[in-house]
DNA sequence: AAGTTTATCAACCGCGTAACA
DNA sequence: ATGTTACGCGGTTGATAAACT
């Protein structure tokens, strides 16, 4: 027995769009709203559409101030930040980008930012440190039992992008060190608080971050440890430039960095603490980030 | 020029959960 | 407290375009 549908499927029209629906998708709601019911829209309309449909046609496409294609430096950055604190929390990422959408972010992040940053990283692996990552992949296959490879892409991808940015940190310290799981120790290199992103505070925001998002992302704020050292500083401001040469590539270091207005990438810092406030220095360590840990203890025996 | 592969993105699907009766 | 309904989300699919052989 499977979930009743949604709407009469032998009725409803599939597929895209065509000028006319959107027209009249667009004008109804630009008049009436949504009325707060989507199920009960197309048929107010006379849309032969699922309302669920004509939703996401709405927030995807016909709602104002939608942006598509040619995603900035600075989304590109924030995008991965982001990713890697909080994992495929798109609706989350997407809300820190003014006039993207989730399945836009999404999409751009399965089609284009997440190829760069793991093909650059192909191209830099060396011997030196590769058995880390063959050691990963190793137990990602063999020892697994159908549960522990179910662990979820997203788990396995934000584990290869720390290890990469770790590497790159370390590069020979990375092999003899056992993997340092952001949070595992207080002296981690690898202290990002980038769940901790100040992007609306910092000016980058706009209506579209509601106290919802602010909240859930305070919910995906890590508890302090304690404040950073100036040697932990200058990591988190080695890795923000590191990122950065991950998705532009060497000798274009600093493509991110202006910002409208002249402003630098660094003072998005969107790796950085938060100086508004106390500072922090720790991974997240929230119910999400610790399952992903649990997730990787589990698979690397720890 | 034709056929094949790869990349992109819009749209769909189903699940979890909040809201409501 | 329980059941139902609708919403929102993330994963996946499919159509189309572009690149390649």
């Amino acid at each position: 027995m499977g979930r009743a549908p949604c709407c009469d499927k032998a009725t409803v029209k599939k597929g895209p769009w065509s000028p006319e629906e959107d027209a009249m998708l667009k004008n109804y709601i630009e008049e009436h709203g949504t009325g707060g019911n989507w199920i009960a829209l197309p048929h107010k309309i006379g849309l032969k559409r699922c309302g669920k449909s004509c939703r996401l046609r709405w927030l995807n496409y016909l709602r104002p101030n939608i942006k598509h294609g040619d995603f900035t430096p600075e989304e590109d950055s924030i995008i991965c930040s982001l990713y890697i604190s909080i994992g495929s929390r798109w609706s989350i990422i997407a809300a820190q980008l003014p006039g993207r959408t989730d399945n836009d972010v999404k999409n751009y992040w399965n089609t284009k930012l997440k190829k760069r940053l793991l093909g650059r990283r192909k191209d830099r692996e060396t011997h030196h440190h590769q058995s880390a990552t063959a050691a990963v992949s190793e137990m990602s296959t063999d020892n697994m039992n159908d549960g522990e490879r179910a662990l979820s892409a997203s788990a396995m991808e934000r584990i290869q992008l720390c290890m990469q940015l770790q590497e790159l940190q370390n590069p020979l310290g990375a092999h003899h060190n056992p993997l340092v799981w952001p949070g595992t120790l207080s002296s981690n290199s690898f202290n990002s608080n980038s769940s901790n992103v100040t992007v609306a505070e910092q000016g980058q925001s706009s209506s579209m971050n509601e106290p919802l998002v602010d909240a859930q992302l305070e919910g995906v704020a890590m508890d302090g440890l304690g404040s950073p050292s100036s040697a932990e500083n200058s990591n988190m401001i080695s890795m923000e430039a590191e990122l950065e040469e991950l998705l532009y590539g060497e000798g274009n270091r600093g493509k991110a960095g202006v910002v409208d207005g002249g402003a630098q990438q660094g003072d998005v810092d969107w790796w950085s603490y938060d100086q508004g406030k106390s500072p922090v220095g720790s991974w997240d360590f929230t119910p999400e980030a610790n399952a992903v840990f649990q997730d990787y203890t589990s698979v690397y025996d720890i």
